[in-house]
RNA sequence: GUGAGCGUAGCUCAGUCAGGUUAGAGCGCCAGGUUGUGGCCCUGGAGGCCGCCGGUUCAAAUCCGGUCGCUCACCCCA
């Protein structure tokens, strides 16, 4: 009570740290499958980098100062402007399409709620330097095989999928300028939290008259079909919905497509996205998007980087790890040690020592009772340790140079010659190696 | 920034409405019962500025005012 940690930050504890271990792992296993290659980058970064593209909005939400040299400097609040900078410094040289991920923390000074905090980690996965949907549905399947192994099926979790192309022409359809656009999707964005005449008043700001309001209303409850219908006779939004068809279609042969669903309303907060957009909901509960992506084409040149096209996504810890917890799928994180040594006199205690050295050096997690208490005690410390098997050392099993080893589940008890297991790698007995040696 | 709820042991919480001996329980921790065998059981122990400050009162965890913190929601959401 006399102290924690600051407001929005974690203190990760070792069953939270094996939780947050296991998340870490499994983004990195599933990229490394996608032939996905890691980078990252400073966790400081120039203040500039965020206020010149995000606007002072943003700025409010920055860990921000100025730090000694009189620079005016910014926690990193998102992966993507440094990610900009890298990958344009040497995307000359790489090899197309350049595949990179990311594990970075971020930072964010805002409220802290459920599935916000002021800090979280988020693996960031790209694809530059392919524009082709095959892209598009590469990240996006990436991102939907991260949740399967987690243990996450279709009927947990799905894919919103689509497409600010199509959104465009849909809304330039209803009469919104492409002044306007921008506006339109926000208004669109927010379209699930605001009532319709909230949603309507923002249309008619944006540029769209009353018949267009009406359509972009009906828009965002038609599923592709009925889109490609509606709209049959106009160029732009028949060449996004095909290339939308074209995605699923993809989908379906990376055997996901139970995943897929295509949500015309979505058409994500970020400004900077061109193409196909996505993110992955929790069909039950009430949590906050799990992941978020989609396709910027513009954004590595208007951030100062080189003209490339790209394609990727954002998934944080902290929603992830409420689901997990949620399903039950955290799993049971590998803490307990392998050997536990107990030591029935003072008299084996030097041998046992060199038995837990051997246990070690043969990479084995092995520990003994620092206090040579009763053999009762030892067995409960073994316990609470969550030992697999202890390994009695008393003067009966010295004499006949053996140990008792114990099956802690089982209970089973055999005797195991001392040589055996004393044994190193290289087949030297560590009995014979002098300590420290 | 706005609103609501909640602050008592490491954790989960009773006790607050109706002020009154030394503030409790379960779990966890330590020790003993048990110096050749863990889990179960029994016994004991440690661990509390009852968030903080002030007020009322003979007396405050309890009532009043303020303040800080946490949680949730709104706002915002790269």
């Amino acid at each position: 009570m006399s102290s924690s940690s600051l407001k929005g930050f974690r203190d990760f504890y070792p069953e939270d740290l094996a939780l947050r271990n296991r998340i870490f792992d499994t983004w990195r296993e599933v990229a490394r499958r996608y032939g996905f290659v890691e980078y990252d980058g400073p966790p400081l970064e120039p203040l500039e980098m965020y206020t010149r593209k995000s606007g002072p909005e943003i700025v409010e939400q920055l860990y921000a100062f100025e730090d000694k040299g009189g620079r005016e400097v910014a926690l990193r609040p998102e992966m993507t402007p440094t990610f900009a900078r890298m990958v344009s410094a040497r995307a000359p040289a790489l090899p197309k399409p350049i595949r990179w991920f990311s594990v970075p923390q971020l930072f964010r000074y805002e409220q802290p709620q459920k599935g916000r905090t002021r800090e979280h980690f988020q693996l960031n996965l790209d694809i530059v330097g392919e524009e082709g949907v095959a892209a598009d549905a590469e990240v996006i399947a990436a991102a939907v095989d991260i949740l399967r192994a987690f243990g996450l099926d279709a009927d947990d979790v799905a894919a919103r999928i689509s497409s600010r192309r199509l959104a465009a022409g849909v809304l330039r359809a209803a009469g919104v300028p492409d002044g306007g656009l921008e506006d339109a999707f926000q208004a669109l964005d927010k379209a699930e939290r605001r009532d319709r005449d909230w949603v309507r008043e923002e249309l008619r700001r944006a540029g769209a008259d009353d018949g267009g309001i009406d359509r972009i209303l009906a828009y965002t409850e038609m599923d592709l079909g009925e889109v490609r219908e509606a709209y049959a006779s106009d160029g732009d939004v028949t060449a996004a919905a095909d290339r939308l068809g074209r995605l699923f279609e993809l989908l379906d042969q990376y055997g996901l497509g139970e995943f897929a669903e295509f949500d015309a309303g979505l058409v994500r907060g970020l400004a900077y996205y061109t193409g196909v957009v996505f993110e992955l909901w929790d069909r039950r509960g009430d949590l906050r998007a799990i992941c978020g992506g989609g396709r910027y084409d513009d954004l590595l040149a208007s951030l100062g980087g080189r003209d490339l096209p790209a394609a990727g996504f954002g998934m944080g810890d902290v929603v992830l790890a409420e689901l997990l917890r949620e399903r039950g799928l955290t799993g049971e994180e590998e803490q307990g040690l392998d050997d536990f040594v107990v030591f029935i006199s003072d008299e084996e205690r030097p041998l046992a020592m060199r038995l837990v050295r051997a246990l070690r050096e043969s990479g084995r997690s092995a520990a003994y009772d620092l206090e040579a208490r009763s053999v009762g005690r030892q067995f409960g410390a073994a316990d609470q340790a969550g030992a697999r098997r202890t390994l009695v050392l008393g003067p009966d099993e010295v004499s006949r140079g053996v140990a008792l080893v114990r099956e802690m589940e089982s209970g089973e008890e055999r005797e195991v010659p001392l040589e055996e297991m004393m044994e190193l790698p290289d087949g030297r007995p560590a009995a014979a190696a002098e300590p420290g040696s």
